[in-house]
DNA sequence: ATGACGGTGTGGCACCGA
């Protein structure tokens, strides 16, 4: 099975590379992020000719997450439970495989601007939302993943500049206490099960040749629940959907499992 | 570095992203 999450940065810029990259990389489960459209301007018909059902969790301009999948989707829930939010940011839904059902949560974290704004504080009450979601989740759903955008690079490893972005955004040790608070609900960062290339990144800035110079962060994950672990094979950036023309800021990671 | 680049809106620029 083959599982992939991409911050498409406008699904209306981004359908004709969308597309493309299902046919070179025909996953069973494709989730994005930011889609920056209303649900009625969601390309449903043109996902259903390429094969796929939609979920789709839509908002005008910004935000906005959907799931694509080969199989039907079932039980989609949208948002965090009792976290009132007027930003679309979580889809989650169940999809049947062989081994039994996968639910899958595809998330679009919040940005967070920087420590000691509005937004900051904004991102901290989201997380702890996510948190208490994820958990009652797994504890009906022990086969689960948790992928999207969590504009959180976990460990300096994780950023260009480590030393110099230090307790700035996307780096701060509460970010980062908050990504291990999910790892400890029992989930692993597919990306870390496998040997991986140095300043391996999934976004880079537009400005000042960022993707040339590889000037980027590791802010795009996929978590796997204990009971999915074993079977996963492999985890890995598609550097290439960078490279088009008139790209998105973020690349696609892409698990495989068994 | 109040910069850069790219997307959206009802715009002539501002706001947001990361």
């Amino acid at each position: 099975m083959k599982i992939a999450t991409w911050n498409v940065n406008s699904l209306a810029v981004r359908l004709p590379q969308v597309l493309d990259w299902l046919i070179a990389n025909p996953v069973d489960l494709l989730c994005l992020q930011e889609l920056k459209l209303t649900d009625d301007k969601f390309p449903l018909e043109v996902l259903q000719s390429a094969g796929y059902h939609s979920a789709v969790f839509g908002q005008k301009t910004y935000n906005g997450v959907a799931i694509l999948s080969l199989a039907p989707l079932s039980d989609v829930a949208r948002n965090i439970t009792g976290f009132d939010d007027p930003q679309s940011r979580v889809i989650a839904a169940t999809v049947r495989t062989p081994d039994g059902p996968l639910r899958v949560i595809n998330c679009y974290f919040v940005n967070g601007q920087a420590p000691g704004s509005d937004k900051f504080a904004y991102k901290m009450k989201w997380l702890d939302a996510l948190h208490a979601q994820v958990q009652a989740e797994l504890a009906t759903h022990p086969r689960l993943v948790l992928l999207g955008d969590f504009n959180v690079a976990p460990e300096d490893r994780d950023s260009f500049d480590p030393e110099g972005l230090r307790e700035t955004i996307h780096h701060t040790s509460e970010e980062r206490a908050h990504f291990r608070a999910l790892l400890d609900l029992g989930l692993t960062d597919a990306f870390r099960m496998f040997e991986q290339p140095e300043k391996s990144f999934s976004w880079w800035d537009y400005r000042m040749l960022g993707f040339q110079k590889n000037r980027g962060l590791r802010i795009d994950h996929i978590l796997v629940s204990e009971a999915l672990r074993p079977r996963v094979t492999a985890c890995r950036i598609d550097r290439a959907p960078r490279k088009n023309p008139q790209p998105s800021d973020h690349a696609p990671v892409l698990l495989e499992t068994i």
